[in-house]
RNA sequence: GCGGCGUUGAUCCAGCCUGGUCAGGAUGUCGGCUUCCCAAGCCGGUCGCGCGGGUUCGAAUCCCGCACGCCGCACCA
């Protein structure tokens, strides 16, 4: 399968949708989540804030996506966060100044000079448009974060380009009232937005996006608190660049020195084990071992959990150690106290980082679990993150059968996603229960009305079970872990 | 943002070169009949020429602009 067989059952079944499609001219790297996509994506958030957030006793929190122009000087967004960009005057082509120079002078060019200094180096190096030849001027900033003005005044703020910077300027407050003590994960889910120059992909790399973010504060003095030997026994797949990843125990990981602590080892174990645990094949991903040149300004070691798909190593989780770099800057710029006391000592607290990418996340796994056999296509999600839990269905639309399975789906409806069809033939509700991916089905049957007894479908193996009516609500929620 | 190619119902595709008799097929979906455990059949309905302008008596079709998409370049905390 690939891309456009994934998007094109996803958009006909209503897992997504491109934003505002009734206008031909809404902007590229805008998604909107049908009724499908909607239910999905909250049973991945439920799986994430069970299987990380609870299991982890983490703190989440949900913060504004505005904020003021201070936040993002201390973040480091405003001056790094954009890139130096040169326009031909002729053609408007577009240009990255720092790689054409850094590709015309063979020589190493720093992504943060003044903008007049790429003006220079181009002058004297005598570099004009690589498209049509005409001289170069003019370097500007392109910075990726959408600028709003707040209230009559405009003043200056942005969307937040990452949901993180909410948990760090909240970290005061948090430690003060919610009697934390490091090392401590916060958690949040929520939109981000960055100002792409020109978003491919579709849902892949959007304008607006959903992440959910993990940052886990901590002295360096916890670096290898026994609290995280539990992960050392936990395989991880890792790769130093663009390989293949070796599956190896984190406490070999450690030995090796591919991964530099316990705190590191036991994160980078518990995300691989949420994406194997929700149905990602543990040998399509791989946790890739960032260079100097990739990472972000602000982290120090690096990595991205990656997903093998039809487009290539997808990246669905940024794993960063951003050191103390946030919370000092926010406590220089802002003027309060980012410390805790460590042993009698004020220090400003590390900060290493998940930071998963959510749309992403879901379609990986549509791609993961669409599977075409026989002719049919269904999706092979697992129960605990199908958007429809139940489908109740009557054999024939007769004898009384629509009325008995509407009263079963009636009972169910109250605890369960469940849904109810009785149009068309049986093979064809079945057939699109599939596509939606449904991993039970129920079907009442001539027996039910004499026996009081349900088939119960399995979408995967498609093979039946017979079962009393009465056991129905204590068997799902056990099929549906 | 540049270059090339493209855009026809929710989905897939024909029509465009050669303007009219052209908006058609299939899937889906809804209603009815029928059948009854894996997209059967029949009847009926439903949904479309990306947007704007131009040429023309007449434009899905030709021309221009824009938007979006794909590929390449570039970009991608």
């Amino acid at each position: 399968m690939n891309y456009e067989e994934v998007m094109n059952l996803a958009t006909r079944r209503g897992f997504f949708l491109r934003s505002a499609e009734s206008y031909s001219s809404t902007p590229a790297g805008f998604w909107d989540y049908g009724p499908l996509g909607v239910q999905f994506k909250n049973r991945f958030i439920e799986m994430w804030r069970k299987m990380l957030v609870r299991r982890d006793a983490m703190v989440e929190i949900d913060t504004a996506q505005i904020m003021p122009k201070n936040v993002f000087v201390a973040s480091g967004h405003l001056a790094s966060f954009s890139d130096p960009v040169i326009e031909c005057g002729s053609c408007h082509s577009i240009f990255r100044a720092d790689k054409l120079i850094e590709e015309r002078t063979k020589k190493n060019t720093p992504e943060k000079l003044d903008d007049q200094a790429y003006d220079m180096l181009i002058q004297q190096n005598r570099i004009a448009c690589p498209n049509c030849n005409s001289p170069l001027k003019g370097t500007k900033r392109f910075n990726m974060m959408f600028r709003v003005g707040i209230g009559p005044q405009n003043e200056e703020a942005y969307l937040r380009p990452e949901t993180c910077q909410g948990i760090f300027v909240d970290f005061p407050y948090l430690f003060k009232t919610q009697r934390i003590k490091l090392p401590k994960g916060f958690a949040q889910y929520g939109k981000s937005f960055r100002n792409e120059i020109a978003p491919r992909q579709g849902i892949l790399r959007q304008r607006e996006f959903y992440q959910a973010e993990i940052e886990v504060l901590f002295t360096p003095a916890n670096l290898d608190d026994p609290r995280f030997d539990e992960a050392l026994g936990r395989p991880i797949n890792i790769a130093e660049g663009d390989t293949e990843p070796r599956r190896m125990l984190a406490s070999d990981a450690l030995k090796e020195q591919v991964v530099p602590s316990k705190l590191i080892a036991y994160y980078l174990t518990l995300i691989q084990s949420f994406y194997e645990e929700i149905g990602l094949d543990p040998s399509n991903i791989r946790l890739r071992r960032l260079t100097d040149e990739e990472k972000a300004f602000y982290s120090s070691v690096a990595y991205d959990l990656e997903v093998r798909t039809s487009v290539g190593w997808l990246e669905l989780v940024a794993c960063n150690y951003r050191s103390d770099y946030d919370l000092k800057r926010h406590s220089e710029v802002s003027g309060s106290d980012f410390t805790i006391d460590e042993g009698g000592k004020r220090v400003t607290p590390h900060v290493f980082e998940l930071s998963m990418g959510v749309d992403r996340s879901l379609y990986a796994l549509l791609e993961n679990c669409y599977k075409v056999e026989e002719g049919r296509t269904y999706l092979s999600l697992r129960a605990a993150v199908a958007p429809i839990q139940v489908g109740i269905f009557p054999l024939v639309t007769k004898d009384g059968l629509p009325e008995a399975a509407t009263e079963i789906y009636r009972s169910l409806i109250k605890e369960f996603d469940a849904l109810y069809d009785g149009s068309g033939s049986i093979g064809r509700r079945y057939a699109r229960a599939d596509e939606a991916g449904v991993p039970f089905c129920i079907t009442v049957d001539h027996d039910t009305l004499s026996t009081k007894t349900v088939t119960v479908r399995n979408r995967d193996s498609k093979s039946q079970e017979r079962v009393a009516v009465s056991e129905l609500e204590l068997m799902l929620p056990k099929l549906l872990r």
